[in-house]
DNA sequence: AATAAAGTTCGATAATCATAGAACATTAAA
DNA sequence: TTTAATGTTCTATGATTATCGAACTTTATT
């Protein structure tokens, strides 16, 4: 469908990171995918947003270099880049994601 | 000076905290305080904004549960709520500064 | 070939936010 | 009692951002 631009490790940014994250609607998406361990549509994780919306929140998830998107077919696969993020900042995603799963249900938005 | 208000644990919020470390002056001055280990002076940390734009972002990060600032004659002194944070999110602090040591250098902002 | 499915992009809008300067408040020092 | 030091608050401004609907693109299905 389309081609994606993902940034490389050495590109990724602790701010944008950060960024990415403080928004409760993508904090969610990422608690989902990172519960379901293998690539998901994006139309699997339900949200409270519009598709355009939704659309917005993944490219910033994208270029923040937490999320890998790949076509397939009609679909856009989204998988979370766990492993890169865990060595440029060791700890950071997984803290992060234990504390909004200590605080938060992922169902409410 | 005056009297602050900070946030109890409880209602220390993961997104807010995420937002408030999200931005690169704010990030930066709590990476200063946490090499400091003790309560500092606003103004021993330095900054590159105006002193006005610095007493927002103090705001954010008390409001968001990060620091702790107490009047002594006409400074304000700041601490970071380490411990707190730490029961309440484990190693995301923790994990978010390491990461910055490992970015940046504290100087530059 | 026509239609459906899944997203993206564009344009618009309302809200939030980082920034700075000016005026102010409080405390300490001369 | 001035004056200096340290911050805060107010107001304004430009930038970024979250949101949505409409139009569009690409692929799959009928």
């Amino acid at each position: 469908m389309k081609q994606y631009q993902h940034p490389t490790v050495d590109q990724i940014s602790l701010t944008c990171v950060l960024h990415a994250l403080s928004d409760p609607v993508r904090l969610n998406f990422v608690q989902c995918l990172a519960q379901l361990t293998c690539e998901q549509p994006c139309g699997a994780i339900p949200t409270p947003v519009a598709k355009s919306t939704m659309s917005h929140h993944l490219r910033v998830l994208r270029e923040a270099g937490i999320i890998q998107i790949r076509t397939e077919g009609t679909q856009s696969l989204t998988s979370l880049r766990s492993h890169e993020l865990e060595t440029k900042f060791p700890g950071v995603l997984d803290s992060v994601l234990k504390a909004a799963s200590s605080t938060s249900s992922v169902e409410e938005v």
